[in-house]
DNA sequence: TTTACATATTCCCATATGGGAATGTATAGT
DNA sequence: ACTATACATTCCCATATGGGAATATGTAAA
């Protein structure tokens, strides 16, 4: 009998938050809600991709919860639940220590994150 | 904004950082690498995965840049270069006014700043 | 109702990914 | 030279992933 040889433990199938914004596509999709909060249409129009596939990357947001979904009539309005996002920021806190402790480098971190302010990617 | 133009897409075969630290192997690896740098042998017995698997995981952070690797004899020993995460710490900036206070690395900087100019300079 | 609209879901495909076994490649030790 | 060690790489497999087209579902509008 053909028998499968020994597949192992693949074990990917769920996605956690650090996954989750793996994805570059899910980075401007909660770049753009952590503006405003929008409709699936509205992000289709911002960011110029099929509707199916802003769905369903909105759904694998929803599913770790970094995003939540209100139905308003035919519309389903999704907006970005920041606290989601903390494990990442606790786990970057071991390295916090390795990064700027001179004066320039706090100046340029700062205006780095102000220049940052309508969005882009990294 | 992203600018993701028409016409290619789907194209995910360049890790960037991001993805890098979606795997949670990879992190446990990088957390490993953050309290001392260490060997792929020394990293095999700690995780107790095979060792191509330490050491595929190891040459995505290397391409990323993450982690660096300098050869010892026939060791090599890695190590983690912490300024590679900062993009992630950026990006989590944009959410870190809502949870408040993880700035505290800053903010004690700044004091420590302020203390200083109080007085006591060469 | 009938139709238009907003969005999710399914189907299918191509490719990426992760894992282990086997193997290749230096380098050190004898 | 021969062997052991440390590690990277290759090969093969099974599964995960992302994308678009087509379709289903639910709701509002006519």
């Amino acid at each position: 009998m053909g028998m499968y040889s020994e597949g192992m433990s693949r074990v990917k199938t769920t996605y956690d938050v650090f996954s989750a914004i793996g994805d570059p596509k899910r980075r401007v999709l909660i770049e753009h809600l952590a503006l405003k909060e929008m409709t699936v249409n509205e992000l289709v129009t911002a960011v110029k991709w099929s509707q199916p596939t802003v769905s369903k990357h909105l759904s694998v947001l929803k599913k770790v919860g970094v995003v939540s979904e209100v139905k308003e009539g035919r519309y389903r309005r999704y907006r970005v639940q920041p606290e989601e996002l903390r494990p990442i920021q606790e786990w970057m806190h071991q390295f916090e220590k390795y990064w700027g402790n001179t004066l320039d480098q706090l100046d340029s971190y700062l205006n780095q994150i102000q220049l940052k302010g309508d969005g882009n990617e990294h």
